[in-house]
DNA sequence: AATGAATGAGTCTTCATTCAT
DNA sequence: TATGAATGAAGACTCATTCAT
């Protein structure tokens, strides 16, 4: 068997791991399950997997991957985007992707739980996720993730659509913290009885004024952003 | 045996569970250990919660109970202080409340997630959960929560202590979701490598930073903010 | 359930293990048979012995504690027998052990090897093994099965039934290798085709007669020995 | 391919297994991992042997034909040594063999359990062994080590070196399980705490005494045995 | 001859929950 | 109220063996 099968097969268990992670969760998920979506043996899931845990190890570096692949794409050509338009691009595409692939979100999320956690004590994570050869890929990657959002704002206050007084890297968390937080709450927000004057629209719109408020500033709050309706 | 009696039982129970949740999380913990360490047998957690879930959410409702009092007290005795003031022991409270009582943190914001999910498709949710009193009550308290943090906000814009053009519930959520957002990732960050040149402390800086920008608007950002002096 | 109650139902996973572990041996034995067996749930099989290797050092110490019950009964009242006649009766009673219980036997044996490898080597024994309340209760209960060994010899040397220039310890050791080995290749040797001059009744003799010899010493090979008539 | 390769293949396969058996014991051992060691595949390993239990009965053969070897060399040229002398190399051999090749050891051991447990219930063996075709020849080799031995000890009965009361058959067998008997519980002696007076040391000296005074005879206990210095 | 992907029955173990007392 | 023995459905993972290539 060519390595290119091997890939497809392994790409068929990660595609319904996935498929059944969005459905049920991963605890909720049974390997067996996994198998028989992937029309094939339970034994076979682990020859291709360590384990469970090492299958959403896997899973989890795709998602950061597509992210990558995705911000990439952001920055388009070299020049034919200024740094706040990448930054806009940017913010647009992570919101889709965890909106639309929200079991990659929800793993990239899970997996920089894990490395708090590897920092505060090592020895309680779960062994069949330290030892999945995934987890160490994904250290990098998730690295190469930051430093993209980090170039867009560096990017953009070198040609000037961004403040120039702003730190790029605290920036870029600041506005990663706030999307991430965005996600986590917009779907209970709707929610809310009358009494509270807002809406999942009216919120996104207030979300997104101070979202680049941040990078441009508000002491033009008035002007119209032009940029700003690509988002969403 | 009278309700004083069975009110402490619940409680002793309800620290109990806190207090392995927090060690090891939900489904680590087993509900023998949360028995023993209330000094009761399992079948009398039983008889106070109805399943483990249960259990769970009462956690959940006593953490936003908590988080109430908390928001409660930030606003001190009447006009004694400035909305920002107010904002400002808004936020520094909830980032105390995520750090030291994360397992409050995580429930709410789990249930937040339940929230969302009640939304899309109330009938994947662990029926366990929707069935327990708790969970009603939570819907409310939650709601709470939220008009004490909008208060907070239009009361700055009215005494003028914060910017006039803000939307107040769109800019809470937005400032919520920063702080979230920031739990969330806080942990992480100092593990990036040296190329980024970021660190916890720098961070916590430029986040704060731009918080505060929100709030008061970015065309002073020279002059000193003593205020956020008591922000961490 | 009181004590008693309890005891009963440990009994009773306890003979339905033997029975099975006899039939089929330890690998072939499932947990879930001997849950059948004593006609409780699996669980409850857990619940009592906290594995299957927990079950096998149980069955271990109570083999060791009959076989010590054993030894005992062979001493009879003081100063009943000479210390020859014990020794007569212990080899009697070992061999009809070794026979009768072999699960048992087979047991002590294992366990003996898990000594060896327990000096070797702690850390290669299975750790199921090591946890059990049981191995560490045998090493003691095992310690007084050759104590009453050594000192049915001693006694023979003092009360001159035993020859004087015997060292009670290496005698004992040595005697029971004989019987050990004994049990290990009695049932293969029947097997010997008719070339080679013998089959289980005359080793069996030729056994004893070599047994007592050691004891008593060979220069009086022709003198009848009435107490062997006991053996076998 | 020739009938020199097809053999080196096996070779090499046995080997390996012999390596891993030793290390880790059978059940311990996958078929995968000999595979490994044997720098061939899973398959091949079946394309030589039809089952597990048919390589492990190939061990057991090579085991007992290594000691055939040895047991034949203990004889020497003709007329070369005295039959005293040939049980002694021949006991030094064995036990050198049983502590050196432990693999090898407890599978002729484990071989002779199968011959006991066949001719008990036939029907209870494990099919897998029974249609080994290694199993059949065992049953021959197994029968040539025991012929051996009984010649060493009538050739000493005749030439006067080994007690002439002795029934060469069942003497070897008894020396034989002594052995055995020795090999299985020599390593947890060490274990027994001071109260009993014996060590490693001080028991293989007894249990050699007691071995050739078997042979000879314990009339002359005081007599010094020079042969008796080869031995371990 | 040789490979190694594929199978799937088999096994131990866990644990939320119940219920007789 | 309170207990804790009892249940049994799961579930992750293993591995000897097969077989298409």
């Amino acid at each position: 068997m060519g390595v290119y099968e091997r890939q497809q097969k392994e790409k068929k268990i990660l595609e319904a791991a996935i498929h059944l992670f969005s459905e049920k969760g991963f605890h909720a998920t049974k390997v067996d399950e996994v198998a028989k979506k992937a029309r094939i043996s339970k034994g076979l899931v682990y020859f291709y997997y360590k384990s469970k845990e090492d299958l959403y190890m896997a899973i989890t570096k795709k998602g950061v991957d597509e992210l990558k692949e995705i911000f990439n794409k952001a920055f388009g050509k070299p020049k034919e985007k200024t740094g706040l338009e990448v930054m806009t691009d940017l913010a647009e595409s992570y919101l889709s992707f965890a909106r639309d692939k929200k079991v990659f979100h929800d793993a990239i999320l899970h997996f920089l739980g894990l490395l708090d956690q590897y920092q505060v004590d090592k020895e309680k994570l779960n062994p069949l996720i330290l030892n999945s050869q995934y987890f160490t890929k994904l250290v990098q990657s998730h690295h190469d993730l930051a430093k993209l959002g980090i170039k867009a704002i560096s990017t953009g206050i070198k040609d000037g659509s961004i403040r120039p007084d702003l730190h790029a890297e605290s920036t870029f968390y600041t506005l990663w913290s706030m999307m991430i937080g965005y996600c986590r709450i917009s779907g209970s927000v709707s929610l809310e009885p009358g009494e509270i004057k807002i809406n999942t629209e009216s919120w996104k719109n207030g979300f997104i004024k101070l979202f680049f408020e941040i990078l441009k500033g508000s002491s033009t709050p008035s002007v119209s952003q032009p940029v700003q309706g690509k988002l969403f």
